[in-house]
RNA sequence: GGGGCGGUAGCUCAAUUGGUUAGAGCCCCGGCCUGUCACGCCGGAGGUUGCGGGUUCGAGUCCCGUCCGCCUCGCCA
C-alpha cells in the first residue's frame, strides 16, 4: 500500500515518486492554491504539499476537507523544500502530492494526540486509548517494551534457557495474594485460579529436566493497585537447575547490564550486595535507594543521657530503639511549616512523632534541642554533623522506627531535592528472614514464598526449629535475593527447596498440617521426591523495568491497555455483566446486583 | 475497608463574600488566505456545572449522600 514510511525520506529521495500512509498531524491551508499537510505514521512526520498546477483544483478541494487525525494515503514526488524545517528529521524535503485518498475520516476528537502538551486527564486518555497510543511518546514506550522483550529472549537464549509456556488456568493454592478465580463448566462447583506467578510449574520444569527455563508471562494478583502496581502484570520469569545463589545473581546481573547498555547506552558497574538486615538498619526498607545518604543511625546508647521522656520511654519497650537521620543543609530547608508535616506522616506508620533539631553555629536549636546538651559532641561525631544540618529523630520499637524513618527518609529526599538525577544505583539485597510472625493471626508467613530454601548455614537450624520458638524461627535466613534499582524492587527470587523433607518442615512452620500440605501441594511434594535437582530462579517485573527505562512513575504508561485503580478497563468496560445462561452453564449464581 | 485531592463546553481551564444571560483558548462548523510548519485572519455553533437530595429569595459556589478518576494506608507469598 505504501512505498516508504514518513520518517525515512531525505534528500537522497528527491525526484522519486513515493506513496505514504498515515494520519493528518497538522493541516495548514493557504487558500485555493496551496495546502500543507504533515503526515504522521509510527516512524515520524513528512510534510506533504498540495499546489495548484493546471487542472488539479479538485485535488486541492479534496485536501481542504482534511482534518487532524484523518487517515490518508498519498502519492507524490519528493522535492527539496523552499524553506527548511530543522525541527524534524525530514525537514529538508517535502512530498508534492499528485493524488490523495482519504482512507478513513475522523469524528471530532476528544483530544489531539499531536500536541503532547496539555494532555487531557488520564481518564480520557484511557477511555480513548487508541488515540492516546498514537502519541509518539506512547509509541516509543511500546517499542521500548518490545525491544526489552526481544533482548530478554536473545540474552537467555544465548545462555541456554528455553521458553516454556505454563498454564493460565491453575489450581488455587493457599498463601500469597488473593486469587482471580475462573469457574469450571465441566467440573461443577470447581474453580480454576489465574496464576500469581508460574512458581510451582517452573520448579516442576526443573524436576522435569528442563535445566534452564524462561518465560515472559502474565501474572494475576487480585489486590488493590497502586501507581506502580496492576492486578495483571508481566514477569520475566526464569529458573535454573544445578546452581547456587551467586550463579543466579551473575546471570541476572549480566541481563540487567545488557538491558541498560543496549537501551540506554549505560555501562552499569558490578552490583553491590547488602544483607536484608543492613538494608533495614541503614535505610529502613528492604529496597534501599542508595542514590543519596540520609541514613538511619542508631543512637540508642546515647539517648538515655538526654533524659528526654520520649527517648527513655521508647527504650523501655521491648526492642525499643532511638535513631537519627542527618539531613545535610536541613537547617535552612526545614521551616516550621515543613517539619510540622513530618509528625502526621510518621504517625501513619505507628510512630508517635519525629522530633527535629537544627545544628547551626555549633549549637542545636528548635524542637528538642534543649534535651541534647549532654550528648551534643557525641551526636555531632556519630552523625558527622556539619554547620547548617538538621537532624530528625525516631524513638519507638525497632520495627516502627525503621518503617517511619525509612519512609520519612524517602519523603524528605523527594521533596527537598536529595535525589540525584541520571544516576542508576543497582544492588542486591539477600539473607532475608524466611518467616515473619503475625500477631493477629498468630502464625508465621513466608517473607518471600513457602518454596524458598534456607541458606546452607541455616538449613539445620530450620529442621531443628520449634514452632513455638518465635525468636529462633524469625531469625532463620533464607537464600532469597532481590534486585533493587534506585529504590525500586525490579526482581526477586531465591534458591528453592528441592528436598521433600525440608519443604514439609516449612509447611509445618507455616501452620499447614501434613494432611493440608498433602491436599494442597501433593503434586509439588511428589515431584520433589522423585530426584529433584537443586534449583533456583528469579522473576523480573517487566513493567517496572520499562518504567525505569522510559522514566515514568506510572505503570499504566507502560501497558497498552491498563486498568484503573478499581480494576476497570475504561475503554472496553471490563468487567461487565454476563448472560444468565452463561452463569448457569458455569454453575454460578451472583449474590450481588451489578449497577450498570 | 480508611485518609487525601479532583470532576464546569469534545479537551485544558476561569467564574470576587452565595447574586445579571456560566467565560477564554484549543477542537469543531462556515468564510478568507500561494511557503506554512502548533500557519494566520473574520464569523458561528457548542453547557442538566458527574449524579441525587437539602439549606436559601437565589447554589458552579454551602451541607449530606452517591458515582467516577488519581494519590495513599491496609493489602500485594
Amino acid at each position: 500500500m505504501r512505498t516508504h514510511t514518513c520518517n525515512e525520506l531525505n534528500e537522497s529521495h528527491i525526484g522519486q515518486t513515493v506513496t505514504l500512509c498515515g494520519w493528518v498531524n497538522a493541516y495548514r491551508g493557504h487558500g485555493t492554491g496551496l495546502v500543507f499537510v504533515d503526515v504522521r505514521d509510527r516512524s515520524g512526520l513528512t510534510q506533504a504539499v498540495f499546489e495548484t498546477e493546471g487542472d488539479n483544483a479538485e485535488l486541492i478541494e479534496q485536501a481542504s476537507k482534511l482534518r487532524n487525525e484523518d487517515c490518508i494515503k498519498l502519492v507524490g514526488t519528493v522535492r527539496e523544500r523552499a524553506s527548511k524545517n530543522d525541527k524534524i528529521p525530514t525537514g529538508s524535503i517535502e512530498v508534492l502530492v499528485t493524488s490523495m485518498e482519504r482512507l478513513s475520516k475522523t469524528k471530532k476528537l476528544p483530544f489531539i494526540p499531536s500536541t503532547e502538551k496539555d494532555l487531557p486527564n488520564e481518564e480520557v486518555r484511557l477511555r480513548y486509548r487508541y488515540i492516546d497510543l498514537r502519541r509518539p511518546t506512547m509509541q516509543n514506550i511500546l517499542r521500548t517494551r518490545h525491544r526489552v522483550a526481544k533482548l530478554t529472549r536473545d540474552y537467555f537464549d544465548e545462555h541456554d534457557f528455553i521458553e516454556v509456556e505454563t498454564p493460565v488456568l491453575c489450581r488455587s493454592t493457599p498463601e500469597g495474594a488473593r486469587d482471580f478465580l475462573v469457574p469450571s463448566r465441566n467440573q461443577a462447583g470447581m474453580w480454576y485460579a489465574l496464576p500469581q506467578s508460574p512458581q510451582l510449574f517452573k520448579q516442576i520444569l526443573m524436576v522435569g529436566g528442563c535445566d534452564r527455563y524462561l518465560q515472559i508471562v502474565k501474572c494475576f494478583r487480585d489486590e488493590d493497585p497502586r501507581a506502580d502496581r496492576q492486578a495483571e502484570f508481566t514477569q520475566i520469569d526464569l529458573e535454573m537447575s544445578f546452581v547456587d545463589r551467586d550463579e543466579v545473581l551473575d546471570i541476572m546481573e549480566g541481563f540487567a547490564k545488557k538491558v541498560w547498555k543496549e537501551m540506554l547506552g549505560v555501562d552499569l558497574p558490578d552490583f553491590p550486595r547488602m544483607t536484608y538486615r543492613e538494608a533495614m538498619d541503614r535505610y529502613g526498607i528492604d529496597r534501599p535507594d542508595t542514590r543519596f545518604d540520609l541514613e538511619l543511625v542508631d543512637i540508642s546508647d546515647l539517648a538515655p543521657k538526654t533524659g528526654f521522656g520520649v527517648f527513655t520511654d521508647a527504650l523501655a519497650k521491648p526492642k525499643g530503639i532511638v535513631k537519627a537521620i542527618r539531613v545535610p543543609g536541613g537547617a535552612e530547608k526545614f521551616s516550621r511549616k515543613v517539619t510540622d508535616k513530618f509528625n502526621p506522616f510518621a504517625q501513619q506508620f505507628g510512630a508517635g512523632g519525629v522530633p527535629t533539631v537544627k545544628y547551626t553555629g555549633g549549637e542545636f536549636s528548635t524542637g528538642i534541642a534543649k534535651f541534647l546538651g549532654d550528648i551534643k559532641d557525641e551526636l555531632v561525631e556519630r552523625l558527622g554533623l556539619e554547620d547548617g544540618d538538621a537532624v530528625v529523630f525516631g524513638a519507638d520499637t525497632y520495627s516502627i522506627v525503621t518503617k517511619a524513618l525509612g519512609e520519612l527518609r524517602l519523603k524528605i529526599a523527594r521533596e527537598h531535592g536529595y535525589i540525584p538525577e541520571d544516576k542508576w544505583n543497582f544492588l542486591w539485597v539477600y539473607d532475608f528472614p524466611m518467616f515473619e510472625y503475625d500477631e493477629e493471626t498468630e502464625r508465621y508467613y513466608a517473607l518471600h514464598h513457602p518454596f524458598t530454601a534456607p541458606t546452607k548455614e541455616e538449613a539445620q537450624r530450620l529442621m531443628d526449629a520449634d514452632i513455638k520458638d518465635v525468636d529462633t524461627v524469625e531469625s532463620i535466613l533464607s537464600d532469597g535475593y532481590d534486585m533493587i534499582c534506585n529504590g525500586s524492587e525490579i526482581g526477586g527470587g531465591s534458591i528453592r527447596i528441592h528436598d521433600q523433607g525440608v519443604q514439609s518442615k516449612v509447611f509445618e512452620l507455616l501452620g499447614l498440617s501434613p494432611e493440608e500440605a498433602k491436599l494442597k501441594f501433593s503434586f509439588l511434594l511428589d515431584a520433589l521426591s522423585y530426584g529433584a535437582p537443586p534449583h533456583g530462579g528469579i522473576a523480573f517485573g517487566l513493567d517496572r523495568l520499562v518504567m525505569h527505562l522510559v522514566g515514568t512513575e506510572n505503570i499504566r504508561d507502560v501497558i497498552a491497555f491498563p486498568k484503573s485503580l478499581t480494576g476497570v478497563d475504561l475503554m472496553s468496560e471490563a468487567p461487565n455483566v454476563v448472560d444468565a445462561e452463561q452463569l448457569k452453564e458455569l454453575h454460578v449464581e451472583s449474590t450481588a446486583e451489578a449497577s450498570v
